[in-house]
DNA sequence: GACAATTGTTGTCGTCAACAACAATCTTTC
DNA sequence: GAAAGATTGTTGTTGACGACAACAATTGTC
């Protein structure tokens, strides 16, 4: 007699599965979601929350989130870009950015440095101790990613890339 | 892989604005960004960040946010339900669906009832009003789904939907 | 040279996830 | 049956993030 809470109650409840008798295992178990289960944005928000948290947790070690992996990568394969061609390509507000560099400045992984040409702009450069960090970053992106690959399949990841490659 | 990696190409293609002014395809257009293309978090963040923003935009005239949307959701397929059941099989916080429950039973479309079999849990139900709300919230939601086949195509959005099931 | 636009910066506001603490209420254990 | 522990709803804080507005310095345009 312990099932309680963890009973819904079913009296206008739909069914939703025909003669399942078992017992409830835990409490959301037996929740129908069947309306979600045809909406895009639901599955891709939460993939998108799994995702970031393996992310964050794989890059844990060198506290490294997401989106500083982002510029850094950027910065790294485009060194001199200004903080508004950064933000513009990555999609994120330019006075978001600032703080971001602020921290990575901070930590000797960036620099910013006055442009000759416009003086209003930073040119933005990755440090010689950033290279070697950001290397070592993207080896830890790579394992996340295999993780993405024991988690949805190989050929999968590989064709939800292809799908989504036009929001890059 | 090492600083070569200045490829900010020739592809200059100076299509200067006249003086008007909003002219946003210039700066970023040949930025590259080749390390971020193998990466599945990035471009589903931001195709996530696009879905979500034409959710919003769709369903702006009923005032419906996607994280209320799934919870009405959820509470209509499933009356009575307590709060820690809904919490946990949306995966968000309790204390996040506290808030979001005080706006959705301000605007009438949402109540708590106090359960019998266990004082300290709240029974959810849709009211009337918020019966007739979903249904219309669903022909909204449904014109939404549309615009994400209109912009990844009817066949890759069914794929997405089989490959992210395990998700919902 | 006057005027508009851009760049970086600072600030505010609202959303959201992650915790922590608490009172009221079950549940378990002795 | 009472004490100890767990659960539920609630309040609060923290931090990442997107959106906006205002500003000084600088550049471009007329």
């Amino acid at each position: 007699m312990t099932a309680t809470a963890a009973r819904v109650d079913s009296r206008h409840t739909p069914r939703k599965r025909a003669g399942n008798g078992a017992a409830p295992r835990d409490v959301a178990d037996d929740v129908g979601l069947d309306a979600l289960a045809g909406h895009a944005g639901y599955a891709v928000r939460r993939f998108q929350i799994w995702i970031f948290q393996d992310f964050i947790k794989t890059l844990g070690e060198v506290d490294i989130r997401p989106t500083q992996y982002s510029v850094l990568t950027v910065i790294g394969a485009n060194p001199g870009l200004s903080q508004m061609a950064v933000a513009k390509r990555l999609g994120i507000e330019r006075a978001r950015l600032v703080h971001l560099l602020d921290s990575l400045e901070q930590r000797k992984l960036v620099k910013r440095i006055k442009s000759k040409e416009d003086r209003r702009s930073h040119a933005l450069h990755l440090t010689a101790q950033g290279e070697t960090a950001l290397a070592k970053f993207k080896r830890l992106a790579a394992e996340h990613e295999r993780h993405v690959e024991a988690k949805i399949g190989r050929e999968n990841r590989a064709q939800l890339l292809r799908i989504l490659a036009g929001f890059t």
